[in-house]
DNA sequence: CAGTGGTCTAGACCACATA
DNA sequence: ATGTGGTCTAGACCACTGG
C-alpha cells in the first residue's frame, strides 16, 4: 500500500468545493499520479488540508466511489481501484429521432398487422400463455425514402392501454409505446445476419447481405410487454458510443 | 401541473433514512401513482411529513435526479421526469473472459506482427502522423479450439511502455493493453460486415457470411493509444445487456 | 419579493473491520 | 481499542427565477 502526497491534492476554486475537491482527486488518478492500490488520505486529513467540512469532504469521496476510481472501507481507509472492464453505452434512440440526426427525412410505413393470439414461437421467446392476446406489427422505416430498417414487433395487449384503437398512422409503434406504456426492464441482444428472401425484397437489398440485428425484449414488473427484432443493413448502419473506462465521457 | 399527495410517500424502516425517501419516491413515479409532469412536494414539505432534517431529503432527492426520475429547479420545484430514450450498456470484456464465461476452453495466436510506419488508411483513422512508429497485429481467439473472433489491431507505440519488449506470448495484446496503458476516452463502433476471403480463411467460415465488426478506439488525453477490428462470425455471437429505462437494472 | 433548491458547517453518534 | 467511513441534524447563507 503506497503512500500519497496529501498536498498534491489542489483547489482550482471553480465552482462547489465538493466538485473541486472531486476533480483535483479524479485528476490525479486518471494521470497515473496516484496509482490503483495507493491509499487516498483519510477524511480528517483531508479536512484540514483543503480548510472543508467532513460533510463536503465525504460528498467529493462518495461521489468517486459511485465512479468507480476509488474503494472505500471503514477502518482500511480509501485506495485508488485498479480500472474497471470497459463497457460500451449505446445509445438506442427512437428510429424517428436516429434518422433526423442523420439528417435525412424520416418516413415510415406500416405493412401488416394482425391482431390474435401468439405463435408458440413467439409464446416461448416472451413466456407468455397461448390465451393471452398479442399484436403482430411489421413496418419499414426510410431514411430519404430508402429503407432503413424493418422493425417486426410483437405488442402483449394487457400491458399497455387504448391499443385497439390505435392505428400507428401518425406514430410509429416504438414512439407510440414509449408514450402509452412504461417499462422496468428491458433485453437487448445485437447480432449479425444475412437478409431472408422477404427481408431482402423489403429492404431493397440482395439476400444474404450482411445486416445487424437488434432484438429488445421488454417488461413492466415482470410482465411482458413488447418484443421487437431490428434489422438494419449493415453496410450503411453502424452505432457508435463514446466513454472513458469510468462511464460516460 | 398536477398535485400529488404528500402522505402518499412511506418509510419502510429498512436501511438508512435518505435510502428509504429515495425508494418511496421512485416506487410512486415507477408505478405510474406520480405521473410525468406532476410535481413533487418541496423539500421543507417533506421533512415535516417525514421528520428527518433538510440535508437527508435533499440527498435523496438530489440522487433521483441524477437517475432522471425527477427534475429539479430552482424556485420553481421539483417535477416528476418524462421517461428518458432508452440506452443499452454492452459490456465489452476481455475476450478471454468473454469465452471462459461461455464455458468454453480459451486459446489465441498471435498470427503477424509488423512494427514500422503507419500506412495512410491507419494515419487516418488515427490521426497519427506518418512519422510516428505503430506495430500492427493479427491475432485469432479461439473457443473450444474454433475460431472465435478474428483481432487486427494498431498500436501506437509511443503511447505505451515495454512494448518492444512484449511478445505476446503470454497474454493477448487487448489484455496486456489494460495492464501497460492507461485511457481516458473511447470509440465503439458495431457493424455487420460480410467475411473477405482473408478473414473467412482464418475463421474458418464461408466467403460473405456475416459478421459482426466492432472497432474501438482508444485515447489517452487526446493522445491515440490503439485501435483495434474486432470480426466476429454473427451467427453464433450476439451481445447482450438487461436495464431499465434509468440505467442498469 | 419570496419560495425553491444548492451548498456548507460543526458537531454528533453509529457501524464496521482490523491491529 | 481505535481509526475509519456512514449517517444524520439544525442551522445558515446563497443563487436563481417566477409572480
Amino acid at each position: 500500500m503506497t503512500e500519497t502526497r496529501l498536498d498534491a491534492v489542489k483547489l482550482d476554486g471553480a465552482g462547489p468545493v465538493y466538485d473541486q475537491i472531486r476533480r483535483a482527486i479524479r485528476d490525479l488518478v486518471v494521470s497515473g499520479e496516484w496509482q490503483p492500490g495507493t491509499s487516498v488520505p483519510p477524511e480528517h486529513a483531508l479536512m484540514e488540508q483543503l480548510g472543508a467540512s467532513r460533510m463536503t469532504v465525504h460528498r467529493a469521496l462518495v461521489q468517486l466511489a459511485r465512479e468507480g476510481l476509488i474503494i472505500r472501507r471503514r477502518r482500511s481507509g480509501t485506495v485508488v481501484a485498479t480500472p474497471p472492464a470497459s463497457h460500451a453505452m449505446l445509445d438506442i434512440l427512437s428510429i424517428p429521432e436516429e434518422v433526423r440526426q442523420l439528417g435525412q427525412a424520416y418516413a415510415y410505413e406500416v405493412l401488416a398487422r394482425t391482431d390474435g393470439r401468439p405463435s408458440p414461437e413467439v409464446a416461448e421467446l416472451f413466456g407468455l400463455k397461448r390465451s393471452d392476446k398479442v399484436a403482430h406489427l411489421l413496418v419499414v422505416h426510410r431514411a430519404d425514402g430508402k429503407p432503413h430498417v424493418l422493425e417486426e414487433r410483437v405488442i402483449h395487449v394487457a400491458g399497455v392501454t387504448g391499443l385497439s384503437d390505435e392505428d400507428f398512422a401518425g406514430t410509429p409503434p416504438g414512439d407510440w409505446l414509449l408514450q402509452h406504456s412504461l417499462w422496468s426492464q428491458a433485453e437487448h441482444a445485437i447480432s449479425a445476419i444475412g437478409a431472408g428472401e422477404e427481408q431482402a425484397a423489403l429492404l431493397d437489398i440482395a439476400v444474404g447481405e450482411p445486416c445487424l440485428l437488434v432484438e429488445r425484449r421488454t417488461w413492466n414488473q415482470l410482465q411482458p410487454v413488447t418484443a421487437v427484432r431490428l434489422l438494419y443493413p449493415g453496410f450503411r448502419h453502424r452505432f457508435v458510443g463514446r466513454f472513458g473506462p469510468y462511464g460516460a465521457a
